[in-house]
DNA sequence: ACTGGTTGTTTGACAAGTCAAACATCGGCA
DNA sequence: TGCCGATGTTTGACTTGTCAAACAACCAGT
């Protein structure tokens, strides 16, 4: 298998992933999840939620109780989990590093999230966390390329990386 | 349109992004490009190659001279262009930074390249660049990383990160 | 009980991307 | 001249994910 044709073989597709992640949220949010839920909050029909979710119970990852609410089973759990995770950090790194618009940091974010290997999920993670953590290098590089580089980073009032050496507060001078 | 939907919503598709780069490869290579060529190289069927390069032609990214032989346009050469410098920059920094074994960090690097939008890629673009620059504070940053977070990069002792703090040469002692 | 609304499933359709196989063309060699 | 191989296209089939529309089941109000 040549290396660009690996782009669909994911653990589960895009969509599934994000059938899984609506299942989750709702039962967050509602305490149970129906086909209509899913569909509803993805924006597609009863009937394709149906279809994708009854491909999802058989392969484990959704369970369905006596009454046709949904669950995610342990597996499911974890995958929805480990695809939160790394979308949370990423939209983090777009928007605050990089000052990609919210919105379009969440596109990018959902379309990078579950694509790459879990291996380089993990390590990015890695990196974006100790970019985040307060060990002095970190912090120093992420106020440096700030001032090198952005041009609004939106909040310069509140903004973590400007200091003396912003761009922003240079041009207020 | 959902964000989670605008997964394929990108200028072109992954398939059509690669026949591209497929031309622009073997047009280097051997100074021409074929259907067949194409083929070979994404390891498809002429059949497929000759379908999604009529929609190529159609959409004036490729064009085909009096022989068959298929060249980009001047649009085609851009996307081209800007799909490759941003896989390039993605490799080195997965291999390097994140230590993803070579062969992975081609496939991740390949998944995300085209999908993110410009805007994130040129951003994410110049974050790489300023940490690969001579920098003091990003070289002092990706060698913080590196001494916390690697576990093999590989060859040590050719490793830039390498130093005092590495965990590997801790390991030696 | 009847009626209406909600819910879930099924069905037929479409688009993209692939394959294999049949087909048409062309070029070179015997 | 004739044939074979390489090349490119077309066709029918499959997969995934979607839609609309029809259908079945059930629950609630009257």
């Amino acid at each position: 298998m040549q290396v660009w044709k690996e782009f669909d073989q994911n653990v589960i597709s895009h969509s599934a992933a994000h059938h899984l992640m609506a299942i989750s949220d709702s039962l967050k949010k509602y305490g149970y999840a129906r086909v209509t839920d899913v569909a509803r909050r993805l924006g597609i029909t009863r009937g394709s939620a149906s279809i994708t979710l009854k491909a999802l119970k058989e392969r484990g990852l959704v369970v369905e109780d006596e009454n046709k609410f949904l669950h995610l089973s342990d597996e499911g759990k974890v995958l929805s989990q480990s695809i939160q995770s790394k979308r949370k950090v990423l939209i983090k790194f777009f928007h605050e590093v990089l000052h990609i618009p919210a919105e379009d940091a969440e596109i990018d974010a959902c379309k990078v999230e579950h694509l790459i290997s879990t291996e380089t999920g993990e390590r990015l993670l890695a990196f974006i966390k100790f970019l985040f953590s307060d060990d002095d290098r970190a912090m120093a590089c992420l106020k440096a390329f700030h001032s090198q580089n952005v041009v609004d980073c939106g909040d310069p009032e509140h903004c973590p990386y400007c200091d003396e050496a912003c761009l922003l507060k240079d041009e207020d001078e």
